[in-house]
DNA sequence: GCGACAG
DNA sequence: ATCTTGTCGC
């Protein structure tokens, strides 16, 4: 794994920094969502599996799978987890068939240090609609709970939500490209609130795969 | 300086 | 994230 001296982290905050500064979250308002697009990352070693799992919501089954088999040289550091990964990302999507309506991201989108995250830069280059979830919180305050939603407050903005399902744990959801903040709870409410069944598959198609090469 | 810290 | 056995609980 390579070192990374603080230029190169300063580098990648500019970058950050610059992205942010754009219309990111203009407002995307669906009147259905039909396909939702896991995407998660598994490792071992230097080695890395990215799947995209492309989900029918009104079925409730998978439609469609893809993998990208990579290397990753580039070490986990918290605030630039898009580095390591968006790579592995945008291609295992890239290479689905069918174009997915909205995509789910495991990791943070506007919830972010510096309002970029993984499932920002995931989304800008994609094209696509695109939500960031993740499983703890990166930074933030939790706000007042209502209707199973509690606002993600970070200087004095709210920049997500955590989402307490009926069943299972606690998921933080912030917005990754187009989604707009307002917009959070109709269309996690939309996709089910609790967490995706796409992401989970992605999760257990993307280790089994790392596990087996 | 100290603590926090997506995957 | 990953390394790892048994074990507590529904």
């Amino acid at each position: 794994m390579v070192k990374v001296d603080s230029s190169f982290t300063q580098f990648l905050e500019r970058l950050q920094q610059v992205i942010a500064r754009l219309d990111l979250f203009p407002g995307w308002r669906p009147r259905k969502v039909r396909t939702l697009c896991g995407v998660d990352v598994s490792y071992q070693d230097r080695k890395a599996v990215a799947a995209a799992v492309l989900w029918s919501v009104e079925e409730g089954k998978i439609v469609e799978i893809s993998q990208y088999r990579g290397e990753v040289s580039f070490p986990y550091i918290p605030g630039y987890l898009f580095f390591r990964e968006a790579p592995l990302m945008i291609a295992a999507v890239k290479q689905l068939r069918l174009e997915p309506q909205l995509l789910l991201v495991d990791g943070h989108g506007l919830a972010h240090p510096r309002g970029a995250g993984l499932a920002v830069f995931v989304g800008l280059l994609l094209g696509r609609p695109t939500l960031g979830m993740a499983k703890s919180l990166l930074v933030g305050r939790i706000g007042p709970q209502k209707n199973s939603l509690a606002p993600i407050s970070l200087k004095g903005k709210t920049v997500g939500f955590q989402v307490s399902p009926a069943i299972g744990r606690n998921y933080y959801v912030s917005p990754g490209y187009l989604v707009s903040v307002p917009d959070l709870p109709r269309i996690t409410r939309m996709i089910g609130s609790s967490y995706p069944e796409a992401l989970k598959e992605a999760h257990r198609i993307s280790k089994v795969a790392v596990k087996s090469s």
